[in-house]
DNA sequence: TCTGGGGTCCTAGGACCC
DNA sequence: TCTGGGGTCCTAGGACCC
């Protein structure tokens, strides 16, 4: 049966969230905020024209922000969960299969459509997704995941398409692949780009007919061969629906230098139970733990930074076992004397809860139901807090 | 003063074993 | 004494993604 990917990725899609709540912004620059305010995390095609990039520093561009009234807001991730939740519902019900890739982009696969025109198709879901979401996406047609990538990047770089483009037809994905440049391609970052450029490529034309394959593997290694392969129409890389998290990371910069190591600590503590929620949220339990703190690296002060990891006897979803762990970790890297930006915390190797091999000792049973009970808790609480009115996200601009 | 946070996959290299 | 290849496991770190 005839196979066919597809990538639907909503636009701009922080920005998108913030003028469903603010429709007058429409047209408007506007800008979304990393933590902390540091940086733009993402931006509107406005905002790219006046010259603003992903990743600027805020504090620098502020000021040209205020004079061509660029909105600015602070990230809220509560928000954006539950309208990207809305958009995936409404792609869940135009496929039988897709893999949610991120919080903003969704792969789909289309089996058993031949007989469908799939640009109409795709252009009828988008405008759904449009009218009960005010969300615009772009979408990609290909018959593999980085085509589709490609073609919906030349969708959103192209407006006369109406968001979606289809690049089946081989002379038109030739035309395509062209004009795109090897940074674009996905899987392909900035370093492996650089080689690509010194092997004399330019384009993703370039790349898929170039004929040897020994320099291939040997400097752009396997990820380097299967976007290769990919771009010349094979399929390297299949839809994963769902697959359970193998780590889970929780870290935070701090808006200050800290040297107290009683406000590392209380981050860290802050950090390790945020995890142990998400993990037990997971149905998992981890054998091993890794903290980390660093210094500033963009200061000329003293840097330092370390990690140490904790390997436990019986795996754990417990947030004092974990806590004692990571505080344990801490007074054997922590260093007096040093300004520390940032810590955080790592789990991994998992297992589902289910199957955890008990030691001999372990209490895990009982404590697993105290767990429950905190989560229920903490659940409630945030259901709670969700009724009330928030206060208004602070803006920028 | 001010530079995000959360993930995955791959490779190199060391230790250890036969 | 000690030469060698191969396999496996582990860890660190690079590169990439959104």
């Amino acid at each position: 049966m005839n196979r066919v990917y597809a990538l639907v990725d909503c636009n701009s899609f922080f920005c998108s969230c913030e003028r469903v709540i603010r429709p007058h912004l429409r047209d408007k620059p506007v800008v979304v905020l990393s933590n902390n305010d540091g940086c733009v995390v993402s931006l509107t095609p406005e905002a790219k024209k006046l010259g603003i990039k992903m990743g600027d520093v805020y504090f620098k561009i502020k000021d040209l922000c205020n004079f061509h009234g660029v909105h600015a807001f602070s990230s809220s991730f509560r928000l954006y969960g539950s309208m990207s939740d809305r958009v995936m519902k409404i792609i869940a019900t135009h496929v039988p299969k897709l893999e949610v890739y991120s919080i903003d982009e969704a792969f789909l696969v289309f089996e058993g459509f031949d007989y469908y025109d799939l640009v109409e198709y795709c252009k009828s879901m988008r405008a759904e997704i449009l009218k009960q979401t005010s969300i615009p996406v772009s979408i990609g047609i290909a018959p593999n995941k980085v085509l589709a990538k490609l073609a919906n990047n030349w969708a959103k770089k192209n407006p006369e398409y109406e968001g979606v483009v289809d690049v089946r037809n081989v002379k038109f994905r030739d035309e395509v692949m062209s004009k795109f440049d090897v940074e674009d391609i996905w899987g392909i970052g900035r370093q492996t780009a650089k080689k690509i450029r010194g092997m004399g490529m330019k384009t993703a034309l370039d790349l898929r007919d170039y004929q040897n394959d020994q320099a291939i593997q040997k400097y752009l290694h396997k990820p380097g061969r299967q976007i290769q392969d990919e771009l010349r129409g094979e399929v390297c890389f299949s839809l994963s629906e769902s697959a359970p998290k193998k780590s889970i990371l929780v870290s935070r910069s701090f808006d200050h230098q800290v040297k107290d190591k009683r406000e590392i600590e209380e981050a860290l503590v802050r950090h390790t139970t945020h995890a142990a929620r998400k993990l037990r949220e997971e149905g998992q339990v981890c054998r091993t733990m890794t903290i980390y703190m660093r210094t500033n690296p963009f200061r000329e002060t003293p840097q330092y930074q370390k990690s140490a990891y904790f390997r436990f006897v019986s795996s754990t979803n417990d947030t004092g076992e974990l806590v004692t762990a990571a505080m344990q970790l801490m007074n054997e890297i922590y260093l007096e004397g040093y300004e520390y930006k940032k810590c955080g915390v790592c789990l991994y190797d998992f297992e589902p809860e289910d199957q955890r091999q008990l030691d001999l000792f372990s209490k895990s049973h009982e404590k697993s139901e105290v767990m429950k009970l905190m989560d229920d808790i903490h659940l409630l609480m945030l259901s709670g807090k969700s009724k009330l009115k928030k206060p208004p996200t602070p803006e920028a601009s």
